[in-house]
DNA sequence: TTACCGAGCGTTATAATATAACATCCGATT
DNA sequence: AATCGGATGTTATATTATAACGCTCGGTAA
């Protein structure tokens, strides 16, 4: 498959894993997600959903305007706008709150609250379901009474393989 | 005192606490941690610090420019911008990363992180230390490995206040 | 004193992010 | 065929934020 998300992925730290396996992953599970909710995964919104998925880094809405342009000439702030607003209400996308930014959900099925862990070195965001950290956040807000809407757990720093990076080079 | 806080201030959980002393702390503690550490909170960071907690809502920051231009004639984005940009690295407010607006810091001098609660019916945000979520927060990120740099934990939703209103009106 | 320096601020311009509003298309239902 | 709603096209504009450059003023080194 002749992709646009495997002509240009470009990964920091390239042994690490499969991407290629993490795409198709998302993909599919968007796909049967959009079935079984009998919602549209449109064209534009499959290729908005691929776009992101190039990388696990935080992609601006700008940004994914332009290289959505190619594929569809036109493309206008309200088509990725609308696009994104879309596959955030189905869970299949972060919204990464502190950097106006948007990353692919791993886990869109079942666990879409996550912490995320922001890497400003290499810009790729770490969702980890942080279990402890849910249980304590539920906790806390049950006592204080505050009916949730939504939830946004993000930190910025750097990652453990730019950590290693820095140790041995910097 | 006729400052501007108090000829504005408009809280809508009247009965709860006398802002006057939430403004006068702020602003006291802000003005002791600025000489004990060597930095200047000039007029105008002193009066956006005192528009900011003007309520305990977050405030937009072209809010903040329209309410200081009255006072600071000329008054521009980059005039508010910048004293925001001092408020935050002295840990004087917060900003709240999924409104893009800012809130005064009731806990300036020690523990900057906290919970933040935010309330989409009365706009207000809460700050809660949350010491269970933030220490289970610091073993996932040490087991992750992850060097934090800064970290926004936000929650969305009605508060609880604004819930038992629902329940007897609406 | 004079020269310089850096922090803070004034000012202009523009970049980056996001939404509103209305038109059109198209497939499903009546 | 009529119509209805969801998705998209299109134009315009609102909102949020930064860049860049120059001035002032107070401290300080020559």
């Amino acid at each position: 498959m002749n992709t646009p998300a495997e002509a240009s992925h470009n990964h920091p730290h390239p042994s690490e894993h499969d991407h290629k396996k993490c795409v198709s992953e998302a993909l599919d599970t968007a796909e049967h997600l959009c079935v079984v909710r009998g919602v549209q995964l449109t064209p534009i919104r499959h290729q908005v959903l691929e776009l992101i998925w190039d990388s696990h880094k935080a992609v601006k809405a700008y940004e994914l305007l332009d290289r959505i342009k190619p594929l569809k000439d036109g493309a206008k702030p309200a088509t990725i706008y609308r696009a994104l607003d879309f596959l955030i209400e189905q869970g299949l996308i972060h919204r990464v709150e502190s950097l106006n930014a948007f990353v692919g959900c791993s886990s869109s099925g079942h666990q879409h609250e996550q912490l995320l862990l922001i890497c400003k070195h290499c810009n790729e965001v770490e969702e980890r379901p942080a279990t402890e950290v849910m249980q304590a956040l539920s906790q806390e807000l049950e006592q204080a009474g505050f009916v949730v809407h939504s939830k946004a757990i993000e930190v910025r720093g750097i990652c453990v393989k730019c950590a290693a990076l820095y140790d041995d080079q910097d």
